[in-house]
DNA sequence: TTAGTTTCGTGAACACCATTAACGGTAAAC
DNA sequence: GTTTACCGTTAATGGTGTTCACGAAACTAA
């Protein structure tokens, strides 16, 4: 949430200094495997807890306003490892992109918790708003309209989907970097959101750990669904080279 | 947790009421919108909260015996509603069966995520145990191993399979009836694993809301994933046949 | 510089929560 | 009929989010 603008006089840019130590402080916190509270959030900070409430309107908020640094900071740091491969080569910066994310929801299961399954009910549209803006899901809406650019895979032309479905690609509410995407082009965001669903799924089950340990362990669910997804994405010809990739970063330690 | 064996003694049996009263109990307070607590348990019981650690030993276990129990109830629902085809037709059960486990998950996603999205640790055995326990599970991989018997939809073999997966199929840790499956056809197990892992992505995007709200309603995400499976369960030529069950079920109230 | 206003923190209080300990009555077991 | 085990109680501890009234400090304007 910080540096929307620059600071403009002292005081506001204090407060935009206590923001950001509220979510750093709230990330250790989280790190450290302790409870997400109020409480001890504003004990760290050397506060009381009533005092949060000049900063965040309910505990809620706090957890969504962390959710959003969360998902912002691990975006960064997959974008990094990604960007090991060049940026004409959005496919290998995909395959990287997704191993690290389901590293990170793996390594950190209760901050992948806080930000993938963190419930949303229909009607909040503040919350359905700050979701829209997600980091991560404009990085990887990015990287495959990348690879589109590149491969041209095939997708469903506008008047072949669903009503609501064409509604939704053309004004999209999820996180997606849609705004350079021609409106004819827009059947792009259906792959998009298929994609998402499927990548989602192993992962989300995986970090839960509604699942054997040793599939978890062995990777082998996760890189069965990323497979899967090359052949829709016009990646036929690079499977051997993608595979390697992927084999390579599940290795890691 | 109920009626495990016949109830010996009046004391047992009062016991096992008891149980059965605070599962219930739990079940209508989280109908009703309520927060799952002890003390509103014993509540509604008329008790006071620490009486019922006479019955459980912590909250977390009366959160996995609601679970375990809100499983076997709404499982029951489901195998209700696929009754109404013949036992010899089980990929249609299935079809209806898939429909009715996401309409469950959007009508109930606080109880979807007592039962599926909440965390197990790798190593809380105990929990990981009455997860291989739970009653939709063994249902679901019933069904396949039903239509498999029809339809020979081909799956891999021991050989091919990542050795941790083979012995992952071959001892499985996951609710699967896998007990009447020869050891040779375990393969069919990583099918299961792989559709499950779908199921369960596209069901829970859509249960807590990660998603856009109109695909959501329009059900074209969920649609789109089931028919992707007819194909790898063997069911090319039901293909018709399913999709007008499915739309059928889409379509219910 | 002084007076007024806004902002940001405090402490006290309320209503919850899980959990533990010591205690009593009642029903089963011997 | 005595003993034992079970099942509930009350009291207390330490945790949670949240509200309210108050005061001090900082910025604003005459």
């Amino acid at each position: 949430m910080a540096h929307l603008r620059a600071p403009a006089t002292r005081r506001e840019r204090q407060r935009e200094a206590t923001y950001d130590e509220i979510v750093a402080v709230s990330a250790r916190l989280l790190e450290e495997g302790a409870d997400l509270s109020l409480r001890a959030v504003a004990a760290r900070m050397g506060m009381t807890a009533p005092a949060l409430y000049r900063y965040v309107n309910s505990y809620q908020q706090l957890v969504d306003l962390v959710a959003f640094e969360l998902d912002k900071a691990a975006t960064a740091t997959w974008a990094e490892a990604a960007s090991r491969f060049s940026e004409d080569d959005p496919a290998a910066r995909l395959t990287v992109a997704c191993a690290r994310f389901r590293q990170w929801a793996l390594a950190r299961p209760r901050e992948f918790a806080l930000v993938f399954a963190n419930p949303i009910a229909e009607a909040d549209t503040e919350r359905r708003e700050l979701l829209t803006l997600a980091t991560s899901g404009h990085y990887f809406t990015d990287l495959m309209w990348q690879i589109w650019e590149l491969y041209q895979f095939p997708y469903p032309a506008l008047e072949e989907l669903d009503p609501v479905i064409r509604e939704a690609v053309l004004d999209p509410l999820i996180p997606a970097k849609s705004d350079h995407i021609p409106t004819e082009d827009r059947g792009l965001l259906w792959i998009y959101m298929r994609a998402w669903s499927a990548l989602y799924g192993v992962v989300t089950l995986e970090s839960t750990g509604h699942c054997d340990p040793r599939v978890i362990e062995s990777g082998q669910l996760f890189r069965a669904t990323i497979l899967d997804w090359l052949e829709p994405l016009g990646l036929r010809h690079e499977r051997a080279r993608l595979t390697a990739i992927l084999d390579e970063e599940l290795a890691r330690p």
